[in-house]
RNA sequence: CGGGGCGUAGCACAGCCUGGUAGUGCGCUCGGUUUGGGACCGAGAGGUCGUAGGUUCGAAUCCUAUCGCCCCGACCA
């Protein structure tokens, strides 16, 4: 390929719109273009890196046994109304309709259209298992698509999908796919680290996601120090030093509190108590739906006063009360001031739920048993003291509904702390059961004769998210430094003035012998300033450069210059060929067998 | 959806407050000099000032509406 002739539209000014390094830099190297909020063309450059993910991932899931499908992106309704995530999914499904008025969506994943092939087809425990995968787009409506390629409404997802007849066949399909997830990640450069997950809208019991420490990452994940727990804050749990809380008054006590609104404020106040000697009272609404109705429903979470709620953790909880008679919690919000006042007979900063049993009260694990506990009395400007938890509050569901915190003790080894870094979710990997296969009807005949329900796992990869993963960790100044197995090519050959006719003539053999040999070359003839042409292939960021400059072609050497090291050295010009094919093969064969699993965050800056 | 910011040439921006000639740098074209880290000189091309309406003799500039994009909070590969 020669670059006089090739798209590679670099920029030497930064895009203001671009906030984040990755997508600064595809913007720059002349990798993408923007279409819309959230939709991106992908020029030649990045066309190649993200078919050359795309094979890696494809050549990975054959290896496991998966099959490559090819499914429509544009859905009928109804098969996602079988499913009940027509209204699930709200506003973040593109929605559209026919000319006969017929609705559709554009697909968001595919487990509704999977399992209908699957429900159609498999009828014995025979034919299972099948991992059926693609390779395709997806689309969502993001509420707040960002930070270039990470946050997109269009994107490329690997989705496969597992059937099995029973939770060992689920859970051999659910280790091949994490196995291949590891290959994958690895073979692409990336370091990441396997986190326990919620599984979200996706249903199911069990997921694991794999994440990229980086501070563009808009995760936040719990890890080990010691031994190997990681888990995402909305899953994570941790251990918390017990507190002595005296002895149990034998009842409540009111007193006023004028003034007092926050925790802080009960701190500081006197005759107020410590902040883990306190409960907060959050009030917060279910939202739910059933058809076409929709309900909302106030309920009370209780937190130890230092504690932060865990939205998604609430979530859960709480959804196990709404869920009843076809009901299907859609999401959860904190209640308006109107909302609280009308529920509880005071305002927000004198709550409590001490006597209290108008509405659910979902109190977090770490108050289990405390006593000698200040909150809210309900009524303003005055507090309880001396309270039982388990006594004095009628709680509906105790349950796990904190965020942990950095330094607090690993649940899952004796010495470890917790550390928490940010981080990019790359791959999501689940453990659906009998969701789908249940409210889609997908059923076989077991060894026995009898029709049971398949046995489901759903795995889900964003390509152009490794891609952009892989630039947010390997780059510098001078711009992209691309892991040889995913780079668009893997060493450019650069003649540093083209009108020179014998270092012209060298280069043109140079890269034809390249090219002949299979090596994915690109020749930089450009009639420009040799330092154009060096910043540019250190911008786009090829693995390796062959630079033939005048002084040392003298000498009869060229120049081999490693882009991640940023050592050059002068070869032969009559070995250099086949030197830097040596040198291709082994980063190519390093970068498919280093573990490449990181464990613990990088420091934040 | 709530909050903040921005729409002027391919890119980055100035001009707007205080209404009156459309401007700078980079990039692009042509000529010349130059050639190992984003050269220099000269001559050019290129803009419905996001869109619509209003105020005014006159609007990039003031007013109204609208669309789009970016960033901060609740969702996900």
């Amino acid at each position: 390929m020669h670059w006089s002739n090739y798209f590679i539209p670099t920029l030497r000014e930064e895009p203001a719109d671009a906030e984040v390094v990755s997508h600064k830099l595809l913007l720059r190297a002349g990798l993408i273009r923007q279409l819309g909020a959230g939709i991106y063309s992908y020029l030649p450059l990045a066309q190649r890196s993200v078919l050359k993910i795309s094979n890696i991932i494809r050549e990975e899931m054959n290896a496991v046994g998966a099959q490559e499908f090819y499914l429509p992106a544009i859905h009928p309704a109804e098969y996602w109304q079988e499913s009940g995530r027509w209204s699930i999914m709200g506003d973040n499904m593109f929605r559209l309709k026919d000319r006969k008025g017929g609705d559709y969506c554009l697909g968001m994943t595919h487990e509704e259209v999977m399992t209908d092939i699957a429900r159609h087809e498999l009828r014995s425990y025979k034919q299972l298992p099948q991992v059926w995968y693609q390779i395709q787009s997806k689309f969502r409506d993001e509420p707040r698509p960002k930070s270039g390629l990470l946050r997109v409404r269009q994107f490329t997802m690997k989705d496969a999908y597992s059937f099995d007849i029973d939770q060992a066949g689920l859970d051999k399909s659910f280790d091949d796919q994490r196995h291949a997830y590891c290959r994958i990640f690895s073979r692409c450069g990336l370091e990441y680290v396997i986190v326990e997950a919620d599984t979200g809208a996706m249903g199911g019991s069990a997921s694991n996601e794999f994440m990229v420490y980086t501070n563009a990452g808009e995760d936040l994940v719990a890890s080990c120090h010691e031994c190997d727990y990681a888990a995402n804050v909305e899953k994570a749990k941790s251990r918390i030093p017990a507190i002595d809380d005296g002895a149990a008054a034998s009842a409540p006590e009111k007193f006023p509190t004028p003034g007092v609104r926050t925790i802080d404020d009960l701190v500081t106040f006197p005759g107020g108590a410590a902040a883990d000697r306190q409960i907060k009272t959050l009030i917060y609404v279910s939202v739910a739906e059933k058809g076409n109705d929709a309900r909302s429903t106030p309920f009370l979470a209780l937190l130890r006063g230092d504690h932060p709620l865990n939205e998604v953790k609430l979530a859960n909880a709480i959804a196990g009360l709404v869920n009843t008679d076809g009901w299907e919690q859609t999401a959860i919000r904190p209640a308006h001031a109107e909302e609280i006042l009308e529920l509880m007979g005071a305002n927000a900063g004198s709550l409590g739920a001490v006597g209290f049993s108008k509405a659910w009260v979902i109190a977090d694990e770490a108050l289990r048993g405390r006593v000698n506990m200040t909150t809210g009395a309900n009524e303003d400007d005055h507090h309880l003291r001396g309270v039982s938890v388990e006594r004095d509050i009628k709680v509906t569901k105790w349950a796990d509904i904190r965020s942990v915190a950095e330094g607090e003790s690993c649940p899952n080894c004796d010495s470890g702390k917790l550390q928490v870094g940010k981080a990019l979710e790359v791959g999501h990997i689940f453990k659906l059961g009998t969701k789908y296969s249940n409210s889609m009807g997908a059923r076989v005949l077991n060894s026995d004769g009898k029709e049971v329900p398949v046995i489901m796992g759903c795995y889900g990869i964003g390509v152009e998210r490794i891609l952009a993963a892989a630039i947010e960790m390997h780059n510098d100044d001078a711009g992209i430094i691309f892991p040889i197995t995913i780079a668009p090519f893997q060493i450019v050959v650069t003649p540093l003035n083209v009108r020179d006719a014998e270092l012209k003539a060298v280069g043109d053999r140079i890269y034809s012998e390249l090219h002949e040999a299979g090596i994915e070359v690109l020749y930089d003839d450009r009639d420009e300033r040799a330092g154009v042409k060096l910043n540019d292939a250190d911008l786009v960021g090829f693995p390796f450069q062959l630079r033939i400059g005048p002084k040392k072609l003298k000498e009869g050497k060229v120049e081999f210059y490693d882009r991640r090291t940023k050592q050059s050295e002068d070869l032969p010009a009559d070995q250099a060929v086949k030197i830097a094919i040596d040198r291709i093969h082994d980063e190519l064969n390093e970068g498919a067998h280093a573990p490449r699993v990181r464990n613990q965050p990088r420091l934040l800056e």
